[in-house]
RNA sequence: CGCGGGGUGGAGCAGUUCGGUAGCUCGCCGGGCUCAUAACCCGGAGGUCGUAGGUUCAAAUCCUGCCCCCGCAA
């Protein structure tokens, strides 16, 4: 089948790879190159990267506007795929041929940016969609989902490209054998971005709401929090349960207060319950393992 | 010229202000204690202190250039 392609970032390009390796794909769409890191050096999108490696037509642009809409009129697609492409498709696309899209909850639930995310922080609605695209924010008809069940020793940023493959997977599935595309059914959630504020830590809560926190913040925006004046990133905890308060010393029953058991390092947390810190990120270091952190620190610490 | 932190034995750090023969918590190797151990005790290996040059009797430490890593912001 005769496919257009619109997705931007790695998991994109994942799916992209997937879908190449089946079907033609006539016309690849991506954001334009943009500046990464501190150095501003302008870098293609993966999926730019992967186009060309593959020798895809590459439209770059963030804007769909008429001269887009010729060029992709011209090759006569039968059906458009969009995997985080980064920008809206106006109605007159929309109105060129269907679009499917692959999104990372099982839809009403989590509409929006960063819906795997939220998914794993709320653990409700966690899976994947793939539905038509309509002029609504996700709101399209749903042509195929796969309900998933995430554990909670995987990361938002180790779950995107196993979702992207199974859900192109599913897509292959669903271009060779067509199911009627049915209306979203339940109440909507909404999964907006988030900011760097929204991934700031707060030790008050319980240990099972902090880890599902720090795994679904990775990779963006991470989440963090502050020691001395210094803000540490936090990318990877577990809960380890609740405590008996009355068995612990003054300071370690302080939220925030770091303690080494064994070989685990510990975080006290609201309601008795304890986080512990698996790999982490002090500002102006590398990511490094929690235990060595703790291995190197001067003086007893405070999170939060 | 956006702001800032950092590069010291295998890991994480201290030491740099006020130059003077490398330290801490671990890891590793060997030995001991123990029913046993991630515990404890004893001993040991391992570092041209990112790099190039300068100042000096002497530089991890002061000066200059360069390379690399990272946080914030965008």
């Amino acid at each position: 089948m005769k496919l257009i392609f619109a997705g931007t970032p790695d998991v994109a390009a994942v799916a992209l790879r997937e879908l190449a390796a089946n079907h033609e794909i006539a016309l690849v769409i991506t954001r334009p190159d943009a500046p990464v890191g501190r150095k501003k050096v302008m870098t293609p999108s993966p999926v730019a990267d992967l186009a060309a490696e593959m020798g895809i037509e590459t439209l770059k642009t963030s804007r769909i506007g008429q001269v887009e809409i010729e060029r992709i009129r011209s090759k006569e697609a039968e059906l458009g795929f969009v995997v985080a492409y980064g920008a809206l498709l106006p109605k007159a696309a929309l109105e060129l041929l269907e679009w499917w899209n692959l999104h990372f909850s099982l839809l009403p639930k989590w509409r929006g940016a960063t819906p795997l995310q939220h998914s794993i922080m709320h653990s409700d609605g966690q899976g994947l969609t793939i539905f038509k695209l309509d002029e609504g924010m996700d709101t399209g008809d749903i042509v195929g989902t796969i309900p998933k069940t995430f554990d909670s020793e995987q990361t938002a940023a180790e779950m995107l490209p196993i979702l992207a493959k199974e859900g192109a997977e599913l897509a292959l599935e669903l271009l060779e054998a067509p199911a009627a595309a049915l209306p979203q059914q339940g109440e909507p959630s909404y999964a907006p971005k988030l900011s760097r504020a929204d991934a700031r830590l707060d030790f008050t809560e319980s240990a099972d709401v902090i880890a599902r926190k720090v795994m679904a913040m990775n990779p963006e925006p991470v989440a963090w929090t502050e020691s001395a004046g210094e803000s540490i990133r936090i990318l990877r905890a577990k809960s380890v349960g609740s405590i008996d308060w009355s068995s612990l010393e003054d300071k370690e029953s302080v939220v925030g207060s770091v303690e080494l058991s064994g070989e685990k390092v510990l975080v006290t947390c609201g309601k008795g319950t304890r986080l512990q810190l698996q790999l982490l990120q002090p500002a102006g270091k590398r990511a490094m393992n929690a235990l060595d952190w703790f291995r190197g620190l001067q003086e007893r610490v405070t999170l939060g």
